[in-house]
Order: structure tokens, then sequence, then C-alpha cells
DNA sequence: ACAAAGATCCGT
DNA sequence: CGGATCTTTGTA
């Protein structure tokens, strides 16, 4: 499910996305930036958005210029300009040509997607990146294995009616 | 071409 | 609780 470097692989996020996300708790997020500098921290939360039914992600509107990566091969990233002003990183998961993708909520230092693009400086030319290939950003495997985590419904999509209330925002303990 | 809404954050 | 801020999307 990974590489020699501990990169997670395509394998690792070809699973369904309710697999794929509470797997990636505890494990590192790694932006290297210019001149090789490199930031990194434990993913805390996260939350899956899973297919066309699912009202509260984007692909239930079907295939847009924007929502079309989530159509491709998993490990792809997903990025989106949110309320004018961050870029939420998410990761395209399950197989290719069902729309699923996991958005990054939190790490250790950033308690919210927006302050996760901050501190990784996520930016539009994230969109459809390979998180497995060598690059500019990748997750790696860590200590922790499937920490003890707890579900809640996902942040900010009421509108999505009777999805809002899937409980498909995972929270790892300490 | 125009208007509305949004997977957020911050200050009051 | 309201404002910032600008892209995406739906409607005409």
């Amino acid at each position: 499910m990974s590489d020699n470097s501990g990169r997670l692989s395509r394998k690792f996020f070809s699973r369904d996305v309710l697999d794929v996300a509470p797997d990636l708790l505890g494990r590192v997020l790694v932006r290297r930036g210019r001149g090789g500098k490199e930031t990194r921290d434990i993913i805390t939360e996260v939350e899956a958005y899973r297919g066309e039914r699912d009202l509260a992600c984007h692909a239930s509107k079907g295939r847009t210029k924007r929502t079309e990566i989530m159509y491709e091969e998993a490990g792809l990233i997903y990025t989106y300009l949110i309320y004018g002003k961050y870029w939420l990183l998410n990761i395209v998961t399950g197989e290719k040509g069902v729309p699923q993708a996991v958005l990054i909520r939190a790490t250790k230092k950033a308690d919210g997607p927006g302050k996760v693009s901050d501190m990784f400086d996520i930016n539009e030319s994230f969109y459809g990146v390979d998180i497995t290939k060598p690059s500019k950003i990748w997750i790696e495997r860590s200590d922790i294995i499937l920490p003890n985590y707890k579900q809640y419904p996902r942040v900010g999509v009421q509108y999505a009616g009777d999805w809002a209330k899937k409980p498909w925002r995972f929270i790892m303990e300490d």
C-alpha cells in the first residue's frame, strides 16, 4: 500500500472512500516547497464525499469542469476555491469513473480545511496532481496505524438534506 | 450576461 | 452573527 519511501500508493486510495478516509488518520501529510523545504504534519480530521447520489458531493450535479477530476483515477488531487479564499485539499478515491473524494479537514497544527490550505500552501496548481508520485506533495505512513477515531456529520452541507446526516466526518482521538 | 451560493475563517 | 471575496453554476 506504500512504496519504500513510505509514500501511500494508488492502491491505497483506490478503495471506497469510506475505507480510505479513516485510514488516513494519523498519517503524515508532506509538502516539499522550493528549496526542498518540507512541511509535515499528522492528519487528524477528514470527510468523505461519495458519488453522484451523495447530495453533499460536488459531483452530485454530474460531471463539470470542476468535478471531472473526481471521475479520474484514485490518488489525484481535487482542489477548488471556496468563499473566494481557500483552496481545499481533497484526494480522489475509489474506482475510476465513480466520483469520490476525501477532504483533508485538519492536521495537528491546522484545525480547519482553510488553515490546512494556508499551512501547506495549497493553490489551484494542485488540481490533478498525483499525490502517489514523487512531487511537491504526498502522504506517508507513520507509527500510528488506525488510531481511535469518532464519526460525526459533515460540516457546512445542510443543503444536502438527509445526506448531511451521514456520519462521514472522521476525527482522530488523542 | 447576470445573479446566487458556497465542503471557511475572523472579528464583534 | 455578519462580512470578506471570487469562482462555479444555473438561468435567460
